[in-house]
DNA sequence: TTGAAATTGATAAGCCGTCTCAAGATGATA
DNA sequence: TATCATCTTGAGACGGCTTATCAATTTCAA
């Protein structure tokens, strides 16, 4: 009982997203199966990732888990509404929506310093953008280039 | 004497860009070649371009013009500040950063729509910002992901 | 003008992501 | 629970976009 209770609180933070995959498999007349679960459940833990990342991190708990099929399963986790493609250099990152926290960078092109922060007031202001443009926006990107304190002499 | 006007004039919108690009090749002891000049001028006259639709625009005018000088171009335009990448889908935008008063992006996941827009009030915040963390903007990139109205349906 | 150094064009190579297909898993149904 | 149509998987082939290679050419400082 105690375990039980143990291991549906440990749950308890996948079964939104798991209950949204099930709803979109059964629209879609797919199928729930251990890779999805698998990748899922991962997928979940991390603000972003590449499939590429995933593929080494699931490889210890499932070495026979196919590079192909964590791209299949990515992509569909972006149409349940789950993820988020976003490609950054030449490789493609998969958000967790769901992920709060999202921050914004300040970048220094003298030494590549990287600064991060988060203004609500700017992304107020985005999403009056968007409202105004007819869009809903899943995520942002917003990146400031310039030359910190220390680059300036 | 009007001659000279009138083709001073047409340059003059290049013209800044063309130092730029002087003073970067004359600081990493690079040339300026007879191709370079001509990857500019077109360059400048768009808003954002890939490598393969320059290729086939420049095609006329130089049909000897090989893609791969295109692309290394157009990253040394990146490098030099005059141009920024930008990857979507899977090919690479490179859009003219100098272009009128700076756009920035409403993207649509769905459909790859791109909706550019300006907000004085964000940027003013950026600045803001910046100097709350010593720094100076030279430049910045906002995009905001999102699906437009008709994707949503 | 000369010559060291950079650039070019053509194409090979590389990378990332998708497609293919035979073998295996899933789940609705009886 | 057994059956079986359907979906999924894994491995590798494939294809599009970009970069690397290299001999021939161009640039530019002296």
């Amino acid at each position: 009982m105690g375990l039980f209770h143990a291991d549906s609180h440990a749950m308890s933070k996948t079964l939104k997203e798991m209950d949204v995959l099930r709803q979109h498999l059964a629209k879609h007349q797919l199928k729930l199966t251990r890779q999805r679960e698998l990748i899922l459940t991962a997928f979940l833990r991390q603000e972003h990732v590449t499939a590429e990342t995933m593929y080494h991190q699931l490889a210890k708990k499932d070495p026979h888990l196919g590079l192909a099929t964590i791209y299949r399963t990515l992509n569909l986790f972006c149409e349940a509404g789950i993820a988020q493609a976003r490609h950054f250099g030449t490789q493609t990152q998969y958000d967790n929506i769901s992920h709060k926290g999202h921050h914004d960078h300040l970048i220094c092109t003298g030494c590549g310093t990287i600064v991060e922060f988060e203004n609500c007031e700017i992304e107020r202001l985005q999403e009056e953008v968007a409202t105004k443009n007819g869009f809903v926006i899943q995520t942002h990107r917003l990146e400031l280039y310039g030359l910190c304190a220390r680059c300036r002499h």
